[in-house]
DNA sequence: CTAACGATTAAGCAATTGCTTAATTATTAA
DNA sequence: TTAATAATTAAGCAATTGCTTAATCGTTAG
């Protein structure tokens, strides 16, 4: 095998070049927990839920109806943007209007079309 | 319930302010397919591999000892990387090295390390 | 050739996800 | 109060996901 020269390895036989495990450890540690705000976009219904949000503030009845989507559905989808702070709600009468709470969210759905955009 | 003012409203028996559900459902078709990649970014194990592939070109080995992860596991997820076009792989005699193939990627990881910096 | 190693693939499984229907809550109108 | 409507919640189910182990492929060394 090969010595033990700060590369904790425990798979590979070979060295790869320039290779230190416990740096590239560190350096993953600054993308942990982020897969959390893609997890919430990466169902199709929550981004489009965002993006009609984006525009004006929307009744549950009305989410539903434009994404022909059952009513059940969508709030369940609404109560986990709710939870993340990703939207907020308002009552009016019989109606709950939502709203978006995060303009950064944005950002992040329009760097997505933009690569989305650019071929590939 | 309401007249059918070019409205197409199915569920609620009453109007939202301005509301043309036409309109919004246009607007929707832009985020439609976008949530691909946020897909394949809502797993923080593939998350990780980019951000790494990102510094440097790395073996499967490599990345399953950084990751502390099984190299079936890492090989199933650079599989779909791969048919994604998000990274390229090299073989050099027993070992096959993968890089970053989309730069564009790095940038919606980068504004998620934003909105996550930003407090809340 | 055979043996060893890195990587991939296959099969199977547990956990998660996103929906459904049904029941419930909140509000308003009669 | 009772009835009706918008929304939420609960329970259950089918599909998907991400892993595991085992088998296989590709390359190199002996």
């Amino acid at each position: 095998m090969h010595p033990e020269s700060g590369k904790n390895r425990d798979l590979c036989d070979t060295f790869c070049p320039s290779c230190n495990v416990d740096e590239l450890r560190e350096k993953v540690l600054e993308v942990a927990g982020l897969s959390e705000i893609f997890k919430v976009l990466g169902d199709e219904t929550r981004t489009k839920i965002l993006f009609l949000l984006a525009t004006k503030e929307l009744c549950v009845c009305d989410l539903a109806t434009v994404l022909e989507m059952s009513l059940p559905a969508v709030s369940h989808h609404l109560r986990l943007l709710k939870a993340l702070r990703l939207v907020r709600y308002r009552r009016e009468g019989k109606m709950v209007y939502y709203s978006l709470d995060d303009d950064h969210i944005l950002n992040l759905i329009r760097q997505a079309q933009e690569h989305f955009a650019e071929g590939q």
